[in-house]
DNA sequence: TTGTACGCGTTATCAT
DNA sequence: ATGATAACGCGTACAA
């Protein structure tokens, strides 16, 4: 160190009172090595003798340093920031899944920048480029809907990309889900095959839900031969909408009795309620099924049929997939089917 | 531009066939200016001459280049980035309250570093320790129960943190929150005055929720001079738990009949269930109350009572402490009790 | 085992 | 209105 350094740190030392950021430079001055030196022996403690290693987390511990993960990127061209884009992060249904990647993730170095997308494609397309400027090293999305700009700047990223809980025959890069539309038909099969013979159902109004109703719908019509009565809405799932939704279903479509298929086990818990509310029985005047198998519609009254969806399962899996391709291993199966299963309960 | 400039362009170009990232000096050569003009052509628009921005636009556009914000960060030592710490990221009580949180947030420009810290404090001070690393510009904290390590590097960090929550005498910097003590005793006098003079517990074991128990047990005893039951247990809420509760309580405890104060409503949700497929009736055989106010407890059947917390506002109330505090604004009360309110339904 | 020199892609500070 | 230049704090050669 040339004797101005020493005056001009002292001097800017002097200047600024508050809160002078401890560096690499400075736990190295104080531990009598060079920058360099520090660097290493938080990186690669081995490189570092053990002697020097000692000074120099004595002088960690003194100083209280913690190492600026902004300059190491910057430097190293890797963030160790993994972004992540649900639709909303009060829906169980995605952040259950982003539980077990975040947990894969950290234990790998990662930290998971989590954001939610909403409805609109168009916001998708804002939230990207604003990830994307911070630099993550992956991207996880959810479902398969994106704009071509959107597509483009993920392309120009060079970075993998997983698109999860649904499937295509064009993903971006990585994917891993089930059809949704699979699930719609096999619950019609599971329905007819029950011996229901009317049917109907209730569903929130995002894309993925409405691919497995008109799939149910289709399939149940081919199999019966009646038509489907449905009770559509915009809003959340909710307790609420689910009792709107049969209140509806009953008042002004005339639905009498059979099975009901919804888009989510929150809002067939809410048409338990309200069938109950009116007295009338589960299953034996109306049959309800559900999807996502959330915890509580094992343990509802009656237990609520629905189609179980292993979410944790698939955001291992996603993480697994990243990890792989950053250890440079070729994914074999860029398509990940974790595939669903119905649970045939009390409900139905 | 030097002709060397040129060669070494196009030979880097050569070289590298992946994804070269674009920086802000090669929009800036395409558009026939310096890099800083383009710097500010994003920054501020203003300081541009309207010809020079349109090329800049034009070879934003051409390129697709997405601004470096790690190295706008380490620049400008403002990352732009709000680390937030709660419990659990599943847990809907904890997310409703970062949703709006994060709205506030994001239309100032920031974006939230979301993660969850479990349980135990040693993971919190970890996970502090990461996020700091990352130079957040501040740090939301969900509780006031922090290792002195945690908050040492805490206020070594120089920046704004906001605890909520809960509400404490000795809060690190911001604090937005409700008493726990204050919300279980006001309910043991909600129960006590409609008359109720046997109660019981089901509480899982976060420390908040055997705060409000212990609260309510106190003061109901004092009320009524009965000892109330309690069945506690260390898992997630769920209704499953909340059943497996009443259970205990009846099964094990002898309780016959009076009020149960559960430390969510799920939990409560769950004894109403539990209740009902026993054949007793809510309330006149056993009255409910719960915590939380969350969707569902509103139309449920019967309705559960409950104590309901502003999340929504509490988030809101956060992110407005730290946006005034980025303006420089000098908050005038560090503190905020947002309060909680009993919402009295059909279950007591 | 340790150090020197350089670069990462911006923003901030002066100049012009 | 625009440009040169110096940080920002760290990793990565390469050298010793």
């Amino acid at each position: 160190m040339s004797k101005t350094d020493m005056i001009s740190d002292i001097t800017s030392n002097a200047r600024k009172t508050p809160s002078r950021a401890v560096t690499m430079a400075a736990v190295g001055r104080m531990a009598g090595v060079s920058q360099v030196t520090v660097s290493r022996a938080l990186s690669d403690p081995s490189k570092v003798s053990s002697e020097t290693l000692r000074k120099i987390k004595e002088a960690i511990e003194a100083t209280g340093f913690v190492p600026n993960a902004i300059a190491g990127a910057l430097a190293s061209k890797r963030s160790m920031l993994i972004s992540a884009l649900v639709p909303s992060i009060t829906n169980i249904t995605y952040t259950s899944m982003i539980k077990p990647f975040n947990e894969v993730m950290r234990q790998n170095g990662y930290e998971i920048l989590l954001s939610e997308t909403g409805l609109a494609p168009d916001d998708e397309e804002k939230l990207i480029a604003a990830h994307l400027s911070r630099r993550p090293d992956a991207m996880l999305l959810t479902g398969m809907r994106h704009t071509v700009a959107a597509r483009r700047s993920l392309l120009g990223a060079g970075i993998p990309v997983v698109e999860v809980w649904d499937t295509t025959e064009t993903p971006i890069d990585l994917c891993v889900g089930f059809s949704h539309m699979e699930a719609g038909r096999s619950v019609a099969e599971f329905a007819a095959g029950k011996g229901y013979v009317r049917a109907a159902t209730v569903s929130a109004g995002d894309e993925r839900a409405l691919r497995r109703k008109n799939a149910f719908s289709d399939r149940f019509t081919a199999l019966t031969g009646n038509v489907v009565l449905e009770s559509n809405f915009e809003a959340q799932a909710s307790l609420a909408n689910g009792r709107a939704g049969l209140s509806d279903l009953i008042d002004q479509h005339g639905f009498g009795d059979g099975v009901i298929f919804c888009s989510s086990d929150i809002l067939a818990h809410g048409v338990v309620i309200e069938a109950q509310a009116r007295g009338l029985r589960v299953p034996e005047d109306i049959a309800v099924i559900g999807f996502g198998d959330q915890d509580f519609a094992a343990h509802t009254h009656p237990a609520i049929t629905t189609v179980r969806v292993d979410r944790e399962a698939l955001g291992r899996a996603a993480a697994d997939a990243l990890v792989q391709r950053f250890a440079g291993i070729d994914l074999t199966a860029p398509l990940i089917d974790i595939g669903f299963e119905i649970q045939d309960r009390a409900s139905s």
